[in-house]
DNA sequence: GCTTGACCATACGCCAGCGTATTGATAAGT
DNA sequence: ACTTATCAATACGCTGGCGTATGGTCAAGC
């Protein structure tokens, strides 16, 4: 419920940005997948009438598009930003990995948005963010000395085996360890995804990097 | 039970079966997904009107009931069936996992259903097939000598690969490899996810070599 | 204190899909 | 030949969501 705006409080009568407008959108896409994200219903949960919705935006596809942009930032922007000071290759795939499996409310997103494949204005997004992270993890690999052949196949292992993850917790949740037993697994995975036979020679002589991923342009 | 017993052919002109109606509610999903399932469209694409789907079904729900159930005959049964004369576990988890990565058709209907966890009904059968097939996981690693702890972790982490790897198809085709560098990465799946260290006790025979991969894909 | 503009309410027309009712057509069965 | 069962067409009412039009309110600003 607590999202996270800093003015957003129920009793809160003042009125709205298209931002609110745009994370409730998030809200309910976590809650009831896209197709859940309708004008009328998301302005009665709002307390407000549709009145308030086409001042802000001209349609309800604006109104994704705002979400779609809000959501790249918020979990593939700021995340790469917040790992960003690990500088070894082999700990930076390990906090990827641990943050990934961190936050069930960006896996549930990220479901949801990914499901919506038909549409071709989240798909692009989907399509965008995904590469995105691949490409991350690409990096990472090749970071630890890899050639580019194999970095693309451990990288897309290790992205799948993430995907997947999220889809278990979602479909079978009593599949998905807790606890120490979780930690576990998560061990498990990261143990068999970063293979240290390869383990990286001239992480000091010549630092990886990664060029910062900064925003794919300006937007 | 109906006694037409029309089978599946496109220019048949003969009344249609509730069957009929269930297969092609499936193939919208692949399609369309969950969603695009309505009885209007489809009759229109079945070349009927609604007025013959309310004979074969008491509503919409009905016909997903009915996909529900071939769905589940069509893709676990029988697929669980196929492999069933494969005694040795390590081909067993390996004809498991060509098979998974062989039908594009039945990746997308799994996504589909999957993606429906709003509705209970789906999700309640998505629920259980996704169980059942961790299951079976969890027997060949068991076969393979694990204890159930190490099988646990085991069968969940081929199986979060194998959903993660239908996510990756569908959401960036271009980063998943064709031909040879296929095989060569379903190679490496499966060396990596059937760990030989605890190699089964009974067969010090030949390792199974993976069969040259041989495009067994339905469609 | 009257105007302006940002924000929202109300009311309407439209459309797609669901479900129902009724009738039509055709292929057995008797 | 006539009934019956099976499958389909047509027509209708209902609902929920989209988008528009228009008017209401309230906080600045001149």
């Amino acid at each position: 419920m607590a999202r996270s705006p800093s003015k957003k409080s129920s009793s809160n009568r003042q009125s709205l940005s298209a931002q609110d407008w745009a994370q409730a959108a998030l809200d309910v896409m976590v809650a009831r997948g896209l197709d859940g994200v309708a004008v009328e219903p998301l302005a009665r949960e709002l307390g407000v009438t549709k009145g308030s919705f086409y001042w802000h935006f001209a349609n309800r596809d604006a109104l994704l598009d705002a979400a779609l942009q809000l959501w790249e930032r918020q979990e593939t922007d700021d995340v790469l930003a917040q790992i960003a000071d690990v500088t070894e290759p082999y700990e930076r795939i390990v906090a990827l990995f641990k943050r990934a499996n961190a936050s069930y409310r960006a896996g549930r997103l990220y479901l949801a948005l990914a499901a919506a494949g038909n549409h071709p204005q989240v798909r692009a997004v989907v399509e965008r963010v995904s590469q995105r992270r691949m490409d991350y993890l690409l990096q990472c690999y090749l970071a630890l000395g890899m050639n580019e052949h194999e970095a693309g196949h451990w990288s897309r292992f290790a992205y799948a085996t993430f995907a997947g993850n999220l889809q278990i917790r979602r479909d079978t949740p009593e599949a998905m360890p807790s606890g120490a037993a979780f930690s576990e697994y998560l061990k498990l995975m990261i143990k068999t995804l970063i293979p240290r036979g390869q383990r990286e020679e001239k992480s000091a002589s010549s630092p990886p990097q990664l060029v910062a991923l900064s925003k794919t342009g300006s937007d």
